[in-house]
DNA sequence: TTGTATGCGTTATCAG
DNA sequence: CTGATAACGCATACAA
C-alpha cells in the first residue's frame, strides 16, 4: 500500500532517496538495468519506493537517452475488423518488447491528420507505423523529413526512406482469378471501393491482368467506401442486370459479405451454386456459418512480428528503407464451387 | 522542407534560437499559448523552426507543468466489434481536445497486465480509462493508489475513488424480456458467456428478475468466451433438446449472431417465426441483412463525449468519484415477432 | 517585449 | 559501490 503525499501527485526519486537514506543516484541505479548497486541499498530503495508508490518517470528519462519507448500507430478505420485485429496484434507485440503504443486515429479531415502528425513528433516517438493506406503521402513525408523512423504497412507507393511491409496483393489476386476460372466461371465481376488505396488497386490490377491473360474481360464496380454497405450496393447493381456475373472477386471481405447478402436476400441466389465469391483479409466474419467465405489470409502475426524486429534491431540504419513482402495464403471455404 | 542536422536526430529550441538570432525563451514563448512575443521575432522564430524541422518536445514540457497530455486506454479484446468502435470513438474525441491516447492491450497473462500498468504510471498519464470489464480490480486499485485519475467504463463494481461510466444494463435487460414476452414467447433462454464481466452479469440478472416477476423461469447457458463461437455452441446445445426454447436473449450481439447461425444452419429454423432473438451492443454486424438483429445500442458517442468532459474539467477534484449511467436504447429490427 | 537564471526528474560521468 | 554534479529540453519568474 502506498502513502500518498498530498502535495505533488507523483513521487520523485528525490523523495525516495530521502526516505531510504541514500542519494538520488542510488535510487536511479536501482531502477537502471545493468547498474551496480549493493544488495543492501537496493533493498532499502525498493522498500522506500514501494511505500511511496514511486514509478520511474519515463518522460524525464527520455530526455537523456534519445529513446522514448513510444511507438506511434497512425491508422484510419480502427473500427474495421481487419484493422482492429492488426492493431490488437501490434500493440501486444509492442508491449512484449517494452514499447508503448500511441494510437493516432486519422479518420477524418486533413486538419486532424496535421494535428496527429504533430503529436508523433512532439512525443519523440521512436518510430511511426502507418497502418493503413488512407493517410496521405504528404503526412508520411513530413514524418520522414523530421527524421522519424517510419514503417509503412500495406502501402505500395514506393517512397524513399521508410521501411515498408507489404502483402503480395497482386499475386494473391491472380490466384483468386484462377480459383474462379478453374471453377468454371467466365463472367466475373470485381467488386472494389472508391477508397483507391494502394493495396486495393493492386488487387484490382492483379485480377484484371490474370483475366486478360486468360482472354477474359472483367468489370470493376466501385460502389462506395470499403465496407459492407458498398458491397451490398454493388451486388444490387450487378445482379439486377440481365447479364448476371457468375462470380465476383471482392477486394475486401467486408465487401464480400455485403455482396453475398445482396445476392441472397435481394435475389434469392444460392452461393456457390449460382454465384461464386472470393474475398480478401480473412476477417472473423468470413468464417461465420452464414458466409463461409473463401478468401485470403492477411499475415497479421508476421507483420506484427516484423515490426518488433525492426524496432529491436541494434543497428537501425542498416535496415532503413528495407522492403518486406509477405504472402497472403488462400483460405478455402465454401463460396467457390469445387473442381 | 527541413534541413536535418546530422548529429542529433531531433532539433532543440536552442538550435532554433541560434538560427533565428534570439534567445531560447523567445522560441519557447512563440510556441506557448498566451505568451507575449512581438510579431517580428515570432516570424523569425517560426521561419527558423520550419527550416530546421523543429517540434516542441512534449516530454520535456510535461516535466514542468504536471500535464503530459497522455491518456491511457486499458482494454482487452480490442479486436472485438464493440470494443474497437469504442476505441475508435474515444481516440478521436481525445485528439479533438489535444490529448493523445496510449493504448494498453491486456488480453493475455497477468504478467503483461502488470507491465502494462507500470507503463501507465511511468509515462505520467493524465488519466487512465479502463475500457472493459476484463482487467482485474487489483490493477485498477494500483492505479488509484498511485494517484492516477481513473475512469471506469462498463464496470459495475463499486470502487471508491474512480469515476465510472456505466450503461443501464439491468434496465435494458428487463426491457429485453418484455419485448420477448409481449411477442408471446414463454420458454426463453439466456445465452451468456463464462467471462463473468460485471455488465454481462447485470444483463443476466436483469433479465432473470423480470422473468421471475412474470412468473417464468429462465435457463442461463454459458458456453465459453464471449464471442460468435460460444453463441453457436450454445445454440447447438439448447436447440438439440426436445424442449426447444422459443426465444433467446443473448447478452452480446456476437453471441446472438452465433446463436442464430446455429439455429439456421444446424437446425434449419426460421427467425423470428420459430425463434426470437434479442442481442446487446448493436455492433455493425447486427444490421447486416443476414441478421437484422433486434438489439440494444451502446451509447458509444455519449461515453466518449463524457470522458473528454471529465478530462477537460477545470476543477477535477469536484467531480472525482462521480458515477454516470447512460441508457441503452432498443433497436428494433427483425428477430423479434411483431405484436 | 526581451533576455537571464532557475528548476522540472532523470541518468551519465567522475571523483572518492 | 557510492555520492556530487552536469547535462537533457523546456517554461517561467524576474530583471532589464
Amino acid at each position: 500500500m502506498s502513502e500518498l503525499k498530498p502535495g505533488r501527485s507523483f513521487v520523485s526519486a528525490q523523495q525516495v532517496a530521502e526516505l531510504a537514506g541514500v542519494s538520488r543516484s542510488a535510487v536511479s541505479r536501482t531502477f537502471t538495468d545493468g547498474a551496480s548497486v549493493s544488495e543492501t541499498t537496493r533493498k532499502k530503495v525498493l522498500e522506500a519506493a514501494e511505500r511511496l508508490g514511486y514509478h520511474v518517470n519515463h518522460l524525464a528519462r527520455s530526455l537523456i537517452h534519445e529513446n522514448s519507448g513510444i511507438v506511434c500507430l497512425i491508422g484510419a478505420d480502427i473500427n474495421t475488423p481487419y484493422h482492429s485485429r492488426l492493431l490488437d496484434a501490434i500493440t501486444r507485440r509492442l508491449q512484449a518488447i517494452n514499447r508503448v503504443a500511441m494510437v493516432i486515429n486519422t479518420s477524418g479531415d486533413s486538419d486532424s491528420v496535421e494535428a496527429a502528425l504533430r503529436q508523433t513528433l512532439n512525443y519523440r516517438a521512436n518510430a511511426t507505423v502507418v497502418l493503413s493506406g488512407t493517410p496521405p503521402t504528404s503526412l508520411i513525408n513530413t514524418c520522414i523529413n523530421s527524421g522519424q523512423h517510419v514503417i509503412l504497412i500495406n502501402r505500395d507507393d514506393h517512397l524513399d526512406g521508410p521501411e515498408s511491409i507489404t502483402v503480395d496483393n497482386g499475386v494473391a489476386a491472380r490466384e483468386a482469378f484462377h480459383m474462379l476460372h478453374r471453377a468454371g466461371c467466365r463472367r466475373i465481376a470485381v467488386v472494389s471501393s472508391q477508397a483507391g488505396t494502394p493495396s486495393l488497386v493492386a488487387r484490382e490490377r492483379g485480377f484484371e491482368q490474370a483475366a486478360q491473360e486468360a482472354g477474359l474481360g472483367v468489370t470493376i464496380t466501385r460502389a462506395g467506401p470499403t465496407g459492407y454497405g458498398a458491397g451490398f450496393e454493388a451486388g444490387r447493381l450487378l445482379l439486377s442486370g440481365s447479364d448476371r456475373p457468375e462470380a465476383a472477386f471482392c477486394v475486401t471481405d467486408l465487401l464480400a459479405c455485403g455482396f453475398m447478402d445482396a445476392a441472397r436476400v435481394e435475389f434469392g441466389m444460392n452461393v456457390p451454386e449460382e454465384l461464386c465469391v472470393v474475398g480478401f483479409d480473412d476477417i472473423e466474419q468470413a468464417s461465420w456459418s452464414s458466409y463461409q467465405l473463401t478468401t485470403f489470409r492477411q499475415p497479421i502475426a508476421q507483420i506484427a512480428e516484423h515490426i518488433t524486429t525492426l524496432l529491436d534491431s541494434e543497428n537501425p540504419d542498416a535496415v532503413r528503407g528495407g522492403r518486406v513482402c509477405f504472402h497472403a495464403a488462400p483460405v478455402w471455404r465454401r463460396t467457390v464451387r469445387p473442381k
